[in-house]
RNA sequence: GGCGCCUUGGCGGAGUAGUUACGCAGCGGUCUGCAAAACCGCGUACACGGGUGCAAAUCCCGUAGGUGCCUCCA
């Protein structure tokens, strides 16, 4: 497959050193509070990359790096800990509290029907690797001691300014933040970090320089290389990564391994809501329980993201939510004609075999060109356009059903449950149209709103109600 | 101050030179116990000003507005 990467500045083939396995590496959540839709949008589109290397036939091995100790919240000397604020806040430990974001975390994976990654390693399970990490760096000579800890000598790694084509002359030191004078270069960040004088931290650890705690960027080198090898096929992340983060995670892992770091490297843009920013201080900060509550399927929303490019600055609304509800309601009710028995009108053509293996040539293509979900929808639509609830021909049978089941593999939007319905809701179905046929109409519309808050919509036709469930 | 990006119909959102993207919402009609659905039809979008081209939403220059990063951030 194609996808743009960030290290060539332009499209490119994803070839495998190993196809076909093929080695991701994802910048995972920091666990100090509850995600926010903005969060959720990313993760799900490299769960998208995942599902669509799937479907092309390579088996992808993935991991997703949860952080669950302290990246300062200031790169000042006097840096808060977000995990230790966050534990003062609700009047817990640090580990209390990464333990349960953590677990929530988890569970918004299963909640939103993730592919579920090959490892979720926690930088608080890889301490002795990322000291063995700094101490080969040190040997190699590109830290240097100063007051608060080891750092990474950024001059002694010539490439550093490459990948997010940084101007280091022209970089306002200190724009908005306290420069550390001991810093030899302005870029150079911390390895290890000591616990401050006469302070107890909940977490600490002890380390060859003294008590304290990992830098902000060596967990992702260290539990990158220890599951995937010294060389990523991708690596990926959010947008705002690429001028710190993952320009240090390089610049660690190059000068560690004597080898390139990784091949391809995703970005995922970041999504407005009001044409602002997601920020705390802004109060937009939608959780997932934001649009339950509002009475949205997370299914809804996952389409919602995939309703946009993933390498755009997307926007979310609840109008736009809205919509993809709609839409999906749409899909669900193709979905289910599957296993009911529908008369079409002999006026048009019926869906065809042909038309399902168009369309899922069509969609596997426009997923292998740089993941482009707009048009996989596009092509979707189209085929439910096509299969109208009178022009599906039931011959199609197994070409249906397989066809629904790639839809599910690649999009994660379980259209195949919009056929479950259990024996009782069958029964109901079967009395309502008895109802009606006896003109027993308020009967009937009992029965169906008894049905509709059960989840399953009805629509009338002339040759009988055909079934769906949202 | 430096380095980027963006501006498409009511909303969302593809498209990078030459057909209606598509979705949601809306409008008119057919059908209909009701509600839907289905079917037929409707909108004639591409920030503004120049330029190049037979041809530009699509390339180039400029203007305006917006926005991201340079700090933890998805």
């Amino acid at each position: 497959m194609r996808l743009y990467n960030t290290l060539t500045k332009q499209i490119d083939e994803i070839v495998p050193l190993q196809a076909p396995n093929v080695t991701i590496y994802t910048c995972g959540p920091t666990v100090y509070d509850y995600p926010h839709v903005g969060n959720w949008f990313t993760f799900i589109r490299y769960d998208l990359l995942v599902r669509t290397l799937k479907a092309s036939g390579q088996t992808p091995k993935w991991v997703m790096n949860i952080t669950d100790v302290g990246h300062l919240v200031s790169d000042a000397d006097d840096g808060e800990d977000k995990l230790e604020k966050g534990a003062k806040r609700e009047g817990k430990t640090a580990w209390d509290v990464a333990k349960f974001y953590g677990d929530y975390f988890n569970e918004g994976l299963k909640r939103l029907n993730f592919l579920e990654p090959d490892y979720l390693p926690k930088a608080t399970d890889h301490l002795p690797e990322q000291i063995e990490m700094i101490q080969t760096l040190q040997e190699k000579g590109f830290t240097y001691l100063i007051d608060d800890g080891v750092y990474y000598d950024t001059s002694k790694f010539p490439k550093y300014a490459d990948f997010a084509q940084l101007d280091l002359e022209e970089q306002q030191a200190g724009a908005r933040v306290e420069v550390n004078h001991q810093k030899r270069n302005q870029t150079d960040f911390a390895l290890w970090k000591l616990s401050p004088q006469g302070q107890q931290r909940d977490m600490e650890w002890d380390s060859p320089w003294g008590k304290g705690f990992p830098g902000w960027h060596i967990e992702c080198s260290a539990m990158s290389r220890k599951y995937l090898g010294d060389t990523l096929d991708i690596h990926s992340g959010g947008i705002d990564h690429i001028p710190v983060h993952h320009s240090n995670e390089i610049a660690q892992s190059e000068a560690a391994t004597g080898k390139p770091f990784a091949n391809h490297w995703m970005h995922t843009n970041h999504i407005l809501i009001n044409d602002e920013k997601i920020a705390k201080s802004a109060g937009n900060g939608i959780t997932l329980e934001d649009i339950e509550a509002k009475g949205y399927s997370l299914e809804a929303f996952r389409l919602h993201v995939l309703e946009s490019h993933y390498r755009s600055q997307s926007k979310f609304s609840w109008d736009s939510l809205e919509a993809a509800q709609n839409r999906l309601r749409g899909y669900q009710a193709f979905a289910a004609l599957r296993y009911q028995t529908v008369v079409y009108d002999e006026a048009r053509h019926p869906l065809q075999y042909e038309s399902l293996a168009t369309s899922q040539i069509a969609i596997t293509e426009a997923l292998e060109n740089d993941l482009n979900t707009p048009k996989v929808l596009f092509e979707l639509s189209e085929l439910c356009e096509q299969a109208t609830l009178r022009n599906v021909d039931n011959n199609t049978g197994d070409a249906f059903v397989s066809y629904l089941q790639f839809i599910d593999a690649v999009l994660g939007l379980n259209l195949g449950q919009a056929s479950d319905i259990s024996n009782v809701q069958k029964d109901i179905l079967d009395a309502r149209e008895r109802a009606r046929l006896a003109k027993d109409w308020s009967k009937a519309d009992d029965l169906r709103r008894q049905l509709e808050s059960q989840g399953i919509g009805i629509r009338d036709t002339q040759h009988g109600a055909i079934w769906f469930r949202s």
